[in-house]
DNA sequence: TGTCAAAATATATGATCAAATAATATCACA
DNA sequence: TGTGATATTATTTGATCATATATTTTGACA
């Protein structure tokens, strides 16, 4: 069954998520533990009541993510999470997705085309109720379709580990007043862009969706 | 004493090393376990002639590289490594560069341009030389100068960990005729835009170089 | 003989303990 | 009182065992 697949890979890569670590990125998000903070191992798994195995794990996964920084025999610590941290994400994030829309649109098929438009369908509808958690859905659904199509599971792989950082910043800051319109309308852009096979455009489009959702989460950031 | 920090960070990224983490890494890429291989805990604690721990953390640092993929409470299989693996590293990377070098071209300093034509110095005289090691070396320091300007320490930790392998691949394979003296050409004219503050030349010139690099990786594959 | 269920086996994950390493405190000596 | 060496403590890392989960095998029944 291909859907058991895709939840195991997901899974692996931590978007579906381990309990603990989830947790942990949480709190360190949240600031309950501040900038250069030393992370002990005893200590969390205190906190959390768990053993001290998947804590190891779990610190493991979030120096992959960039979250914190595990050295030798010393332990871990907490990486400054700021504006500029969010804006080095973003940035990473938007060059990676322009390698991918590049590929997309010259190779895009009518299935793809379906899906994004029903995605597209449903993303709107969101808007138009104002509904956040439909609308991170569908456009969830909107790029992952792109993604898949730009043929390189290695990029998409990056871009989500990066996804589980910003997903857990937006569940803390949302969107400032009229973002969720702009989204609607930069797809809009994009999809006429790929239509017409016009790639340096729809890398533009790309790039420049990219940077509104950043600048947007980080004056987010800093009310 | 930053270098010691320095060394620390390395050996956190895997650079430095964990031994078991780059003899399974070389191991894999040599073939030793084929595409798909299910690699399971105890048989290579037994090779290693080490206990299972260091072994889990392993396979979760080369999960992180994209080398293998760990499935919960499944294991962990090997991804295959192929011309098309190698071709998306080295897209990312690219994509990634071009991004840095974006930014320092903008933010060149003096210091920075010393660094940068000492090492292309070097660079140039290991080419003369025919001295693959000493180029490799250099070529790290240029682009190290370059990444470290770039502004984004999270897209430098992105770039190190492709570079473990890019770096265990080119171990094996080396380089094919001619591609040393390309280096350094591509440098020469990376260098000039960079001088000029021509930042969408400098952008044009990191990717074609990243190009010729993939593509005489991906020749030497083929061989 | 084929298919399903259940037992047996193999494997990964979690818990606990031991050893190695780093950080800190204590004490001797100038 | 300050400084350096030594001892003590804290913490990570590695090893071993227990448990949970997945895979395979076996056998019963159609």
């Amino acid at each position: 069954m291909p859907d058991d697949d895709l939840t195991d890979i997901l899974a692996s890569t931590g978007l579906a998520a381990n309990g603990i670590t989830d947790r942990i990125r949480a709190d360190i998000l949240s600031g309950t533990f501040g900038a250069g903070h030393r992370i002990k191992i005893g200590e969390l798994a205190e906190r959390y009541a768990v053993s001290a195995m998947p804590i190891r794990e779990a610190l493991r996964t979030l120096d992959g993510e960039g979250l914190l920084t595990i050295i030798p025999n010393k332990g871990a610590r907490v990486r400054t999470v700021d504006a500029k941290f969010v804006r080095n994400l973003y940035d990473i994030r938007g060059a990676l997705e322009s390698l991918l829309v590049e590929h997309a649109c010259n190779n895009m098929t009518f299935r793809a085309r379906q899906q994004i438009e029903a995605a597209q369908t449903r993303l709107e509808d969101a808007v138009g109720r104002d509904d956040t958690t439909d609308l991170l859905a569908a456009n969830a659904d909107f790029h992952n379709v792109l993604n898949q199509l730009g043929d390189n599971p290695e990029a998409v792989r990056i871009l989500r580990m990066g996804q589980n950082l910003i997903a857990s910043f937006r569940g803390q800051f949302g969107f400032q007043a009229g973002r969720l319109a702009g989204i609607a309308e930069e797809h809009r852009a994009l999809m006429e862009a790929l239509w017409n096979r016009d790639v340096s455009r729809a890398i533009a489009i790309s790039r420049m969706h990219s940077t509104s959702a950043r600048d947007d989460l980080i004056a987010s950031l800093k009310d």
